[in-house]
RNA sequence: CGGGGCGUAGCGCAGUCCGGUAGCGCGCUUGGUUCGGGACCAAGAAGUCGGAGGUUCAAAUCCUCUCGCCCCGACCA
């Protein structure tokens, strides 16, 4: 590609706005534009990485087995109905109706559509398993569109869907994924962690989130210095060992501070964990005390999927209606009436500190077991970096931002139940088909790709995924060597089908060398009088300082083996 | 949805407090010089000042409403 014809818009000043590292270089170097709040054009260079990541996951994908198919954007309400995903998915659907009137939403996924086209056309266990997979343009309304590509409510999906006939396919189709997801991103150029997860709307049993270390990243993932225990923070569990105050008996303590667990805390001069926080939410017009330790705060994920997606916080008028008190000095210790959920690690702790129901007092001496009527004790907290692993004895957790690039969801027959998407089995018996899926965001293999490797001057592509291998850069084209020096080369190249730019506009030196390495090609020839002179040109990897001097007959040759030796270092 | 910021030439910004009819840098066009690290000289084109309404002799500037974008938070497969 001749750069004087491409259409390559980089910039020289940007927005201060980015602030990402992959959001600024996204733009500087004309990879994307943005069209509206979340919403970007791809643009051709930018485009031709995001072909070379499907490329390497259609092989990917292909090699387990998968099936390339292509799933409607434009969905109807009903299939979204049956699994009463319509409402659940809420304003994050974008909806609309057609001329007719009729409820139209624009997929922000494809288990309905799959589980539909699975229940009208596999009827028996023979047709099983199936493994069907797209690259599809997928639509959420995300209430915050951030960091460019990292979170858009226009994206690029591989999904794919898993149809197993009971659940040891389905864990067969799932290590399939596994396997597969950890060479694709490996293939990217991209080291990812893999974690437990929340399965979220999408329901199910199991789910794991493959993960790029970044402080981009939206998602705060819990590791375990010792042992290989890594969780999203949303589901991550410690093991805290119980805790005994000295109290025996129920005390009664003057506390004329502010109730934060911090400031009474302060004035016992006792830590944090020997105290209990009680808080109070509202399920379904009843009251819950929530209670957990003084020095961890609660995790509202986890505990909706013990209270119901339905539940909130009670209100400080609430609070004080129940109890007698504000915010800060109230427990359940002498309220009866009400459910009590406790988080695991309370349970046999003696001696703790906790609100007297009354302004400005505490108590202490509280026995949990013996003064509080606990409903069920449950893993409600957030883990806390410095927590003790839940599965190494020794271990420690760590806490990290990360940047989300998969997800593998085990369904199971969430979807084929509400869908009635059977199959007759060998024995005769109709059951529901045994489902997973499993995704990857395309763009933010991009983001990852670029926040991993870059420098002060912009992009370092691996090759793997590089929109070119080679960028010459002709130091003077009025110099008549230089020209046909480096048309000679460009023009070997492309007879070589070998992915090539070169930078035939009318530019100074420098102004050349900046775009070169803004964008990032791996490999740059640069042909000038100066080295000519010399019978060479000069041969450079992007990522390193060292140049070589090459004579323009050998040069192809010595890019072939430059290429072939970049290759090694993302296969498999 | 809450808090904050911003919409002025293709891009990045100043001007707004204190009203007087729009400017800077880059880019663009033409001509010339230059050519190993984002060149220089000369001439030039380009703006409904996000939109609507109002106040005023006069509005980018003041008032009201509105649309959009970004950041922090809430939310998030």
């Amino acid at each position: 590609m001749r750069l004087s014809k491409y259409f390559l818009p980089t910039l020289k000043e940007f927005p201060k706005e980015a602030k990402e590292i992959s959001h600024i270089l996204l733009l500087k170097s004309g990879l994307i534009k943005p069209l509206m709040s979340g919403v970007y054009e791809y643009l051709p260079l930018g485009w031709r990485v995001i072909m070379n990541i499907q490329k390497i996951i259609r092989e990917e994908m292909n090699r387990i087995g998968g099936q390339e198919l292509l799933l409607p954007v434009l969905t109807n309400r009903e299939i979204w109905d049956e699994t009463k995903r319509w409402d659940d998915f809420g304003e994050e659907m974008f909806k609309f109706k057609d001329r007719n009137k009729r409820d139209i939403c624009l997929a922000p996924t494809h288990e309905e559509v799959i589980t539909d086209l699975a229940r009208r056309e596999i009827q028996s266990y023979r047709e099983l398993p199936q493994l069907w997979y797209q690259i599809q343009t997928k639509f959420r309304d995300e209430p915050r569109p951030k960091g460019a590509v990292l979170r858009i409510r226009q994206f690029i999906m591989k999904d794919s869907y898993s149809l197993d006939r009971d659940f040891d396919g389905l864990a067969q189709s799932f290590d399939l994924h596994y396997n597969a997801y950890k060479r694709i991103f490996h293939r990217c150029g991209l080291d990812v962690i893999v974690v437990g997860a929340s399965s979220g709307v999408m329901g199910g049993s199991e789910s794991n989130e493959f993960m790029f270390l970044s402080e981009s990243g939206e998602d705060t993932i819990v590791l375990c210095n010792r042992c290989d225990y890594a969780a999203n923070l949303e589901v991550a569990t410690t093991r805290l060992n119980p805790v005994q105050g000295e109290s025996k008996e129920i005390e009664k303590v003057h506390t004329p501070v502010s109730g934060t667990v911090n400031a009474v805390s302060n004035l016992l001069g006792k830590p944090k964990e020997l105290f209990i926080k009680s808080l109070l939410y509202i399920v379904e017009e009843k009251s819950v005390f929530v209670l957990m330790r003084g020095d961890h705060e609660v995790n509202e994920g986890k505990l909706a999927s013990y209270l119901g997606f339905e539940f909130r916080a009670a209100t400080p008028e609430e609070v004080k209606k129940l109890t007698g008190a504000d915010i800060g000095y109230i427990s359940p210790v002498g309220i009866n009436n009400v459910d009590t959920y406790a988080d695991s690690s309370l349970k046999v702790s003696t001696g703790m500190i906790t609100g007297a129901n009354k302004n400005e007092y505490h108590i202490k001496g509280v026995n949990i077991e013996r003064d509080v009527k606990i409903k069920e004790y449950i893993d409600i907290i957030t883990v806390k970096a410095g927590d003790p692993c839940p599965q190494c004895k020794s271990g420690t957790l760590k806490i990290k931002k990360a940047i989300e690039l998969g997800h593998l969801f085990k369904l199971g027959t969430k979807y084929s139940k509400s869908m009635k998407c059977l199959f007759t089995d060998s024995d005769g018996i109709e059951k529901p088909i045994v489902m997973g899926s499993y995704g990857i965001g395309i763009e933010r293999i991009m983001a990852s790709v670029i926040d991993k490797f870059h420098d002060k001057d912009g992009i370092i592509w691996p090759v793997s995924i590089a929109p070119f291998f080679v960028h010459i850069i002709p130091i003077d084209l009025t110099n008549i060597k230089v020209r046909e020096t480096s048309n000679q080369i460009y023009n070997t190249f492309v007879k070589e089908k070998f992915e090539c730019l070169i930078d035939d506009r009318d530019e100074r030196p420098g102004f050349k060398f900046k775009d070169a390495e803004l964008i990032g090609i791996p490999i740059h020839i640069i042909v000038g009088e100066r080295s000519l002179k010399e019978g060479v040109c000069e041969v450079k990897l992007r990522r390193e300082e060292k140049k070589s001097k090459v004579s323009p007959e050998k040069v192809i040759a010595f890019v072939k083996e430059l290429i072939s030796k970049e290759e090694k270092r993302y296969e498999v």
